[in-house]
DNA sequence: TCTGACACCTA
DNA sequence: CTAGGTGTCAG
């Protein structure tokens, strides 16, 4: 009840003045939303729009209570939607001009995670990232008033273990901590062509962070679930706790489920065994919570700013990994049904992230590709790739941090998952930042489109190719920029360097540490800021990268 | 730890 | 009605 509703009814109300205060008022760190305004450039009319861009997390309360007692979320095999569900609200747009909204979920640190004595523990160092993919909003793209018409919602987004997805689901290692974020990408007309800088920025709410997981570890967060999600409703007690109770106790039969009541005792026995006792049961959130969440909570919340920061992170891993897999379908590939399917691309390896802050503005690279091909799906459903690899985009960002939240511009940096993970991410691996290409022309159009669903698809089986990158597909991708998502790296220290998302190719090189790039380096975790978002202009004509790191105006270019 | 089947529920 | 999202449990 709380939940959904109440959230509906406060994100609104929220959004706009979390945004601000959001951040602020936020644990975080908030710098938020000011900063974005202010940069943007002034140059080009439709990356100031960028840069004014304000996104409000929708439910931020909901988010909230998940993440005080340390969010989970369930990652299978067929891919799993998460719970509370990334929804956003988005001011600031210009209406008239096209975006594409997509999101992708970068490691928060390069940890790996144990949940013991009801609290969550690093348990020794992260398996290599993985490939990273994008969930392209389906709506995308679309014009700024259709964005800000509604609430923007993600929830069809899903998360598997399965390395080898071939349903363009986000592949998430398990027990691993991860960070989503949102990127607004300019599919303006104008960008198009090449020489127009396409814009995007990075919003990242903190609160949305996660410990994936292939079955509950905290019971608190399991409560939440079922008390927030519709879906789960048959696992609630009736609200009210004694009904719950009552049920369990008494009616098992015919009313309600069997399995139900008995799960409910099981759990109660099992789990809760003595701690139940009081009512757990019930659903009430409550009883378990003390016990249970207190640290943990705490626990990730605390990592969530710091963590990220605080991680050190420690080495590089693999950087030989790439992933790039190719996927084979699963068996399961039958599922595949429609939409999924198309929408994913991974990256390989890729990554590279770097960024280039403007302050080493565009960076041309060497395109890659982008091998997103247009497959012609239908419609828009949201699409899932991972950047292959190459791409690189040129895009320029500009970072700012903003505040917690969400925000702005420059966020790669903002957000790095992995500090210096990321960087070495870059070298080797995986994840890829969120990179933007855009090819020329056609960026923005392809942009679009390769997220489309078709193009997606098309990416998608790129994937296969993808391992390794094809210069055809890259070509034709040139025409249509995609944007890459890595992940990870990029983010937060590098943010504060720009680093240099590369291509992968490049990137593959990139050292993994900083450099890179712009200007400014940053320590890694200066991240601390954790800008929220992050806004970059792309450029595109090759793909080059930029972003910028600081926040400042972007200009991009130009 | 993870997977698949299950009943229950939403849409 | 069907399709599909939930957590639970057995294995």
């Amino acid at each position: 009840m709380l939940q959904e509703k109440a959230s509906a009814v406060i994100d609104d109300h929220v959004t706009r003045s979390q945004a601000r205060e959001g951040t602020q008022s936020v644990p975080n760190p908030s710098h938020l939303a000011v900063a974005v305004t202010s940069n943007i450039p002034s140059g080009n009319e439709a990356d100031q729009n960028i840069e004014n861009i304000k996104v409000v997390l929708h439910e931020r309360e909901l988010w909230k209570k998940f993440h005080e007692a340390g969010t989970e979320m369930i990652i299978t095999k067929a891919g799993r939607r998460m719970f509370p569900s990334y929804k956003v609200k988005v001011t600031g747009m210009n209406p008239k001009t096209k975006y594409i909204l997509l999101t992708d979920i970068v490691p928060a640190d390069d940890h790996r995670y144990k949940f013991c004595d009801n609290k969550w523990m690093v348990a020794g160092k992260a398996e290599p990232a993985m490939p990273g993919r994008l969930y392209v909003h389906p709506d995308s793209p679309a014009t700024g008033s259709h964005w800000m018409r509604q609430l923007v919602s993600f929830q069809k987004l899903k998360l598997t273990n399965n390395h080898l997805d071939p349903f363009g689901h986000i592949i998430l290692n398990s027990m691993h901590k991860y960070q989503p974020r949102l990127h607004i990408v300019k599919a303006d007309e104008n960008n198009a062509f090449g020489s127009k800088n396409t814009a995007y920025c990075t919003h990242v709410f903190h609160e949305t962070a996660f410990i994936s997981v292939t079955s509950y570890q905290n019971h608190k967060i399991t409560q939440l679930k079922i008390e927030n999600n519709p879906f789960a409703k048959g696992f609630r007690g009736s609200e009210e706790g004694d009904l719950r109770v009552s049920r369990l106790q008494g009616k098992d039969y015919p009313v309600i489920s069997k399995n139900m009541v008995r799960q409910r005792l099981i759990s109660s026995h099992g789990h809760l065994a003595g701690k139940l006792g009081t009512g757990v049961l019930t659903g009430q959130p409550q009883v378990l919570s003390s016990y249970q969440y207190t640290d943990p909570g705490a626990h990730f919340s605390n990592s969530d700013p710091q963590d990220l920061l605080s991680s050190s992170f420690p080495q590089s891993r693999d950087p030989g990994l790439l992933y790039h897999r190719f996927k084979h379908r699963a068996d399961n590939a039958r599922h595949l049904e429609l939409g999924c399917k198309r929408p994913y691309l991974e990256t390989p390896a890729a990554v590279s992230e770097e960024h280039y802050f403007r302050s080493a503005p565009s960076y041309e690279s060497p395109l890659l590709s982008h091998p997103y091909c247009p497959d012609a799906m239908s419609s828009r459903e949201a699409c899932m790739y991972g950047g292959t690899e190459a791409e690189a985009g040129s895009g320029t960002v500009e970072v700012e941090e903003l505040s917690s939240p969400s925000l702005n511009c420059n966020m790669w940096a903002s957000m790095q998952p992995y500090p210096r993970y990321s960087v070495q991410t870059v070298e080797g691996v995986a994840y890829q930042p969120f990179a933007a290409h855009f090819a020329n022309a056609a960026t923005v159009a392809s942009v679009v489109s390769p997220h489309c669903p078709a193009a997606v698809a098309m990416a998608a089986r790129p994937q296969a190719d993808l391992g390794v990158y094809n210069p055809a597909a890259a070509a034709a991708a040139a025409q249509r920029a995609l944007p890459v998502a890595h992940s990870s790296s990029s983010t937060s220290s590098s943010s504060s360097s720009p680093t240099v998302p590369g291509l992968r190719e490049r990137s593959s090189h990139q050292s993994p540490y900083p450099r890179k790039s712009g200007s400014p380096l940053r320590p890694p975790r200066d991240f601390s800021v954790y800008p929220p978002q992050s806004c970059m202009s792309i450029r595109d004509a090759s793909y080059q990268y930029q972003m910028g790191l600081s926040s400042t105006g972007t200009h991009w270019g130009d």
